[in-house]
DNA sequence: CACCAATCTTGACAGCGGTAAGTTAGGGGC
DNA sequence: GCCCCTAACTTACCGCTGTCAAGATTGGTG
């Protein structure tokens, strides 16, 4: 009997083929279903169908599991963002749409987006997981390019792109993190109520954010 | 022998007498001492000096102790908030020095500050601790204060004050996530760098959004 | 003084991450 | 075509965790 060299369900051997990939792209899909907290990896084994310790084999440790699937989180998110500058021309809408995309991305994503942004075991080990610092330099890249073009045109007013990059980026990340901890309804009554939907009131934040980067001489 | 009413050090009788605050304040500390990920029932109780399962006669569940942790953490925040705005008589100081007290808290108790905001199980059985959504209201309360104030005097412009809290608190809570999780040195090189130390970029990023809610006519 | 109920201890359980030693089998060298 | 080496996988185990049940202790009330 052939072994199969890709993940599948038909008939497993002995020797699962692929099971690195197969682990990452499982973890996904149990992040998606269920919060990180419940994540485990017993749980996750079992699913592909190999022995708990099987992963060991691929991953040095748990948090080298979590490192991958990090790291494919990071590059989802990346397409979010580049998705809106190509769909966008006008600057105002094409930041405020990158946000939202932002924002989108991590409110569809919970699980995935606090396991990149918000765990606290990956920063202390990212040194030895360097793609992991590729894959976020990249996906702040993408925002701080646009901001750059931004400044070029003389839309936004003279200033380290960099600072405007963390302002912009601690505002789309808070607003990620009060959404899907769900701090947003209990401390004001607000979303969805007197100031409308969550999008509006996103938008809005952005907005407000983005007055303040605008250069004042511009229209 | 008297039972000692007051939690002590001194000769531990098998009543403890206050143990549920000894839980609480050692939590604290606790959490000061280590990140949240190591936090552990059996290591609080044996720096109380009860059995493992003593916590139990107390609190229903790990997340009932935490949940009053919790509360504890927000009485803080809500210290730090009230203390910038009665130190501030100027509106745009009162602004920036509550966002940077909000800030100072995060990065100063980073472990209680993820506990209260970032924490997954928190939010789903906040219904079942009603002084959290509570303590909550009123540090945001605090906040929405101030923008009330501003907003009366004209120095801010019209609009939901809930949604400018909203952004405002979304700027500042992102900030101190994206500090403490150490997300701001790795992307971009920009701290202690470029744009100067990590207090002056909170500065900025709070000017930007200010700048953004102001109203235009004023000075 | 006796008893009750709250408090605390002891001991157990399942499930977790991780390790060590043994088993299987794919693939290169002959 | 065969052998054997090694990577991949399994099984069994460890210490740890949160949680529960049953029993021990005792302050306070009648």
């Amino acid at each position: 009997m052939k072994a199969c060299p890709v993940a599948s369900l038909v008939k497993r051997t002995y020797h699962h083929g692929d099971l690195r990939n197969a682990l990452v792209s499982e973890a996904l899909k149990l992040l998606e279903e269920q919060g990180a907290a419940e994540f485990t990896l017993r749980d996750l084994a079992s699913r592909v169908g190999v022995s708990h310790a099987a992963p060991y084999s691929h991953f040095e440790d748990k948090t080298a599991l979590l490192a991958a699937v990090a790291v494919e989180g990071l590059h989802k998110l990346s397409a979010y963002l580049e998705q809106a500058v190509q769909e966008n021309s006008d600057p105002t809408e094409q930041f405020v749409q990158m946000g939202q995309a932002y924002v989108r991305f991590g409110t569809e994503h919970p699980a995935l987006y606090n396991l990149v942004f918000a765990s606290e075991e990956l920063p202390e080990q990212r040194d030895k997981f360097p793609e992991l610092t590729e894959a976020g330099s990249a996906a702040f890249g993408t925002l701080t390019g646009m901001l750059g073009r931004m400044q070029q045109s003389g839309f936004l007013r003279e200033g380290n792109l960099d600072g405007f990059g963390f302002a912009v980026w601690a505002l789309v990340h808070g607003l990620v993190s009060l959404i899907t901890t769900g701090h947003v309804e209990c401390a004001g009554d607000c979303v969805d109520g007197e100031i409308g939907t969550t999008e509006e009131a996103v938008r809005a934040s952005l907005l407000g954010m983005l007055h303040g980067l605008k250069n004042p001489t511009a229209a």
